[in-house]
RNA sequence: GGUCUCUUGGCCGAGUGGCUAGGCACCGGUCUGCAAAACCGAUCACUCCGGUUCGAAUCCGGAAGAGACCUCCA
């Protein structure tokens, strides 16, 4: 494991060797959902791709901290609702508390991340239950004369902050672009710059989610949550901070801005950005409503959708284009995702069917270290599948008596599997074998007497029964002078 | 309009200055009573135009097309 792990850093548009602060920690930062609305397949990307970083910093034996944030208050509507937030919109919509919304999406939320075996963050804080870490962000802003407060909001001072430091270093934006092309928003008149942001809102009288502070009682800002918890939680310094490519401007660009202003430094060392997943070449996306749940995705229930995909259909979909890169989604695309997943996972269960040799035709170790070198390459998970993919091959090749295996080779074999699909990618087995016995011993039944009929040449009863149960979703495979089959879905 | 990115075979997607991933689909063959699975094999590629180079799909310039951000957004 000679290879050193090297990640995009959006801050410098390159690939840089990641080394942590303080090692054997990591402390890592992903923003997460906002809870207004059912997770589509574009929320799938980040926590995946995270989630793949996550566990392959474990693989390498860092201890990791992963923060992973809940929005539950804050984010502006656009002005055809006057600055309304999301969360209360909605529930007044479907008459529900604000928290009940909340509560209802965060559970959803969890239980399809659950589904795509997604492992829980280490923590996962709420903007809620930070409120008083935010306004004391605000005050450390205002303190050192980055903030200004009118009618009892407070908004971020770009153009003081720009004076001393870059604002746009992450996005690449310049400001006097900025200050022609920031859109007028509610509360713009009260506002030094278009281009000032704001920390605190003053809250309308019909704002039901409020808190009290020293300027109003209102709201937090829009960006204020993930810088106020992702200090609280991994220090004023920590490693890596992710998110999608949409969040770059000016989400992350106001966290930097915000740490800057308050703490003097910035915190974040490793910026990552997964890229989006389109429908027809478009991001998917809300605004645009082209987007597709995961549980539409799941149950097969959507327009466009020419049938369900599991789970892990969709990790797998994911994690063959590597995170950087816009993925394309189709049913064509799924389809052979689904495929080759079976596939794979077909060859693994196989490992145990083959018959050791004295020598071996393939080196495992090898591939092992093409897989190593591969995640270390930016998380290069497509070449881990390609890697894995020809060791599939190998696999069906040594049944059929073309390829061998020592017994070392099958052992680790069976490892790289275990490890790297497995423990890494994070991908999982569906069963569907059904762990039902008596649908078991009754297709056993049927399969034997198709058997029967086979070896007495009466093939027209043995085609009967095979029609009639691959009719039912059982797939049969004959071997030499027995079956096997699964359950198809 | 400003900033940035992308353009790979039927589809999805890696990658790289010469050795030209992988999956899915399609075609031929082996196996099979037939089929499925598996195996073997074949076909299919780098948007266009210039330039650099012994050699570019890969580097540079230009054109065309697509997309992202500039407003909440994964």
């Amino acid at each position: 494991m000679s290879s050193k792990l090297f990640i995009y850093n959006t801050l410098n548009k390159k690939k840089e060797e990641f080394i942590p602060l303080n090692p054997p920690f990591v402390g890592i930062y992903v923003c997460g959902p906002t809870v207004y609305g059912d997770p589509h397949l574009g929320h799938a990307r980040p926590a995946i791709t995270f989630d793949v970083l996550f566990r392959y910093l474990q693989y390498l034996g860092f201890k990791v901290r992963y923060v992973r944030n809940i929005t539950d208050v804050g984010h502006l509507e656009n002005d055809s609702d006057q600055g309304e937030d999301k969360i209360e919109k909605k529930a007044r919509i479907e008459q529900l508390e604000p928290m009940e919304v909340v509560q209802y999406y965060s559970d959803r939320y969890h239980t399809f991340m659950d589904n795509l075996n997604v492992k829980k963050p280490s923590i996962e804080p709420r903007a809620s239950g930070h409120i008083i870490e935010q306004m004391q962000l605000i005050e450390e802003i205002k303190k050192n004369g980055y903030a200004y407060e009118v009618n009892g909001s407070v908004y971020f001072d770009v153009e003081a902050y720009s004076k001393k430091y870059h604002y746009g270093k992450l996005s690449g934006r310049i400001l006097e672009d900025l200050y022609s092309n920031t859109r007028n928003l509610d509360g713009q008149s009260e506002k030094k710059n278009s281009y000032d942001f704001a920390l605190w809102k003053k809250a309308l009288p019909e704002h039901i989610m409020r808190w009290p502070s020293k300027w109003s009682d209102g709201f937090p800002g829009w960006h204020l949550e993930c810088s106020a918890m992702s200090t609280k939680y991994l220090g004023d310094v920590f490693d890596i901070h992710g998110g999608g490519m949409d969040l770059i401007f000016p989400h992350h660009e106001c966290e930097i801005a915000q740490s800057v202003a308050a703490h003097g430094k910035e915190t974040v060392r490793y910026w990552m950005h997964n890229n989006m997943i389109t429908i027809n070449g478009q991001k998917m996306g809300k605004s645009l409503g082209n987007f597709i749940t995961l549980e539409q995705l799941f149950t097969g229930e959507h327009p466009v959708l020419t049938k369900a995909y599991s789970p892990m259909t969709i990790r797998f979909f994911i994690l063959q284009a590597q995170y950087r890169s816009t993925l394309d989604f189709s049913n064509e695309a799924l389809s052979a995702a689904e495929k080759g997943f079976e596939r794979m996972f077909e060859a693994y269960n196989n490992i145990n069917k083959i018959q050791p040799s004295e020598n071996s035709t393939v080196n495992i170790s090898e591939i092992r270290n093409k897989c190593i070198d591969a995640l270390n390459d930016d998380l290069n998970t497509p070449i881990v599948i390609a890697h894995l993919f020809d060791v599939v091959k190998t696999i069906n090749s040594t049944l059929v008596g073309n390829e061998k295996f020592d017994k070392e080779n099958i052992k680790a074999c069976k490892k790289l599997f275990d490890d790297f699909a497995f423990e890494i990618l994070g991908l999982v087995q569906e069963t569907t074998n059904s762990n039902n016995q008596i649908l078991s011993d009754v297709v056993s039944l049927l399969l034997n007497e198709r058997l029967s009929a086979k070896q007495r040449k009466d093939f027209e009863t043995s085609d009967r029964i095979r029609n009639k149960l691959t009719a039912l979703g059982i797939e049969i495979k004959d071997t030499k002078d027995s079956f096997e089959w699964k359950l198809k879905n």
